[in-house]
DNA sequence: ATACGCCCCTGGTGGC
DNA sequence: TGCCACCAGGGGCGTA
């Protein structure tokens, strides 16, 4: 489910409901997500008070007073639930951990697929974390830029999508806003990064920028408030312009048309890529 | 040092 | 209904 723009309305929720409360409990329904949950979160989360998140890429920071940090990673199934101490609640399948607040707010991390992760941190140490030691930049940061992207692309054969999606070259793009930005770009997703024009470069760094900030817009007005009972924030706006649209027209329909015979779908590095041909032609 | 599969895990969907 | 193959927003790791 979450790529940068997701994990960033799920902070931006956590912030409203967490920020400057005191952890009363915590429980750990299982002992491991893809790696083991450090069990000290028994003894250091509670009493400590929630006072800051961040985002690095797609990992979320929840800063505790006393210098430790909460490490989050929603991996692909991951969503966070935001609500209050209920009595009947119906149990939630894969729930995996519950923190709750001494003024009642109630925060389950649910998990099917075990994808995610959660560790604790020394928050002067966070940035040595093995997990975000090695990322790139961050895509809505001032230093991608197209000069930037221009070095890293020089020379290299890696094809683009490919590229787009290594973190430890941009920290927060995913399968669908690679796909997306691509599109908007006009680049076709095998083209080698380093055969693409400047001018292409400069286009597809403004699209990736584009792709993630309308998405993040469109999380946040779609949260009306943050007192929703749940973290189901999914993807906003379904209107992709080529994820997902196999065989059928891209764009958007209003503001875009094409007479391409339909979205083409291939596989690359096992995973789906949607793009236009016509649009998006080999060579350019 | 880089690049590519493999694998972790559960659930939903569509075909037969 | 049931079974099965296939697909899914991520990303670390071992192997070449």
């Amino acid at each position: 489910m979450p790529e940068l723009p997701e994990v960033e309305t799920v902070m931006r929720g956590m912030r409203v409901r967490l920020e400057g409360h005191i952890i009363a409990s915590v429980a750990l329904r299982r002992a491991d997500l893809r790696w083991p949950i450090p069990p000290q979160m028994l003894d250091v989360l509670p009493a400590r008070r929630i006072e800051a998140f961040a985002r690095r890429g797609k990992y979320i920071l929840m800063r505790l007073s006393g210098g430790w940090s909460v490490l989050l990673h929603l991996g692909m199934s991951g969503r966070v639930m935001l609500g209050m101490r209920g009595q009947n609640e119906p149990p939630v399948a894969h729930e995996h951990v519950v923190i709750e607040t001494h003024d009642g707010c109630r925060m389950g991390l649910v998990d099917p697929r075990r994808f995610g992760a959660l560790d604790l941190i020394e928050t002067a140490r966070e940035d040595e974390h093995r997990l975000l030691a090695t990322m790139g930049v961050e895509p809505l940061g001032d230093d991608f830029t197209p000069g930037f992207l221009a070095a890293a692309f020089k020379g290299r054969r890696t094809p683009v999508k490919a590229a787009l999606l290594d973190q430890k070259l941009i920290a927060g793009l995913g399968n669908i806003y690679v796909c997306e930005a691509l599109y908007r770009a006009r680049i076709h997703p095998a083209a080698s990064v380093g055969t693409i024009s400047r001018a292409k470069v400069k286009a597809l760094v403004q699209a990736c920028k584009d792709v993630l900030s309308d998405a993040i817009a469109a999380g946040g007005s779609s949260l009306r408030d943050y007192v929703q009972p749940d973290g189901e924030l999914g993807y906003f706006q379904h209107a992709w312009r080529v994820y997902g649209r196999e065989g059928q027209p891209c764009g958007d329909h209003k503001a875009e048309s094409c007479d391409c015979p339909g979205v083409v779908r291939i596989v690359q590095s096992g995973r789906s890529t949607f793009f236009c041909p016509v649009l998006q032609p080999p060579t350019h």
